[in-house]
DNA sequence: TTAATAAATGACAAAAAGGTCATTTAATAA
DNA sequence: TTATTAAATGACCTTTTTGTCATTTATTAA
């Protein structure tokens, strides 16, 4: 479904709200571990989303990763799209470049349809909605 | 959605149906104009396809790729597993492992009932039936 | 004020996806 | 039986995705 950067965003992101609400502000290398991602790339993912501004970071003894409770929580679809963009959510079943609402190919109607399903299942799920159920993938 | 190859290949796939039932049987530079895809990588596919039984071709003069029309069509959702597998319609949103209906990611059985529309909409059309709809992208 | 801790940074490398090309093989028609 | 046509074949190249690593910067506590 999505690509591996967004996999192991979601996961991270999950992980470490799980974590928050804890009380705990976990590391790279106890979120990789626990998300099973590979340290580094987790290291340089976890650092896009703090530039994009999805996460807080503290250098330092007692440092590691937060989100900000604060703000209300973001949800999968906002992730994935700054993650790999909108292609998902936009692209035709054949790849067509004109295919529209005004010129759609044989599927574009039924297919929409399911896209928007997935986009609103996607909506209305956040990285706290999901870590309240999940509870840290123990 | 679907990656490059899969995409060309339904393309090439349905152009040679629509041809066919007029009587034509194209050849590799005309199916890469008509879908605009690669003209190289389109032989490629044309050739794969040949090998896994989707399509028949003749070589030499008056040759070119044409569709067993004795046959029934085959599928959409069948050609897109055998170009790239069983991951879009199997995988987990997370990307776990171990997801499954024993031991559900928070988004599993919603997620699930998507798949299987998606899945549906493409084991109900053929390519027969694409072509028939869609008449050679003009 | 220094030792320890942990994220930031940027260069690099491996693997997969996407794409090209030259040559060979096979078929057909003149 | 040869010239022409068109697919088959396999090597190769490029780009993107995925992943690694060494070094630097910042923070904290002793």
């Amino acid at each position: 479904m999505f690509n591996k950067e967004t996999e192991y965003a979601l996961r991270s992101m999950v992980y470490i709200q799980a974590q928050n609400l804890k009380g705990r502000k976990p590391g790279v290398d106890e979120i990789a571990r626990a998300t099973e991602a590979p340290r580094h790339f987790t290291a340089k993912i976890l650092h896009r989303l703090v530039r994009g501004g999805f996460l807080l970071s503290a250098k330092g003894k007692g440092g590691g990763f937060h989100i900000d409770q604060e703000k209300p929580s973001v949800n999968i679809y906002d992730v994935v799209t700054a993650v790999e963009g909108q292609k998902i959510f936009s692209g035709c079943v054949f790849g067509l470049k004109n295919c529209s609402n005004e010129s759609p190919c044989p599927l574009h109607n039924r297919y929409k349809s399911i896209r928007e399903s997935l986009g609103e299942l996607l909506s209305n799920e956040t990285i706290l909605s999901l870590a309240q159920k999940y509870q840290a993938y123990q």
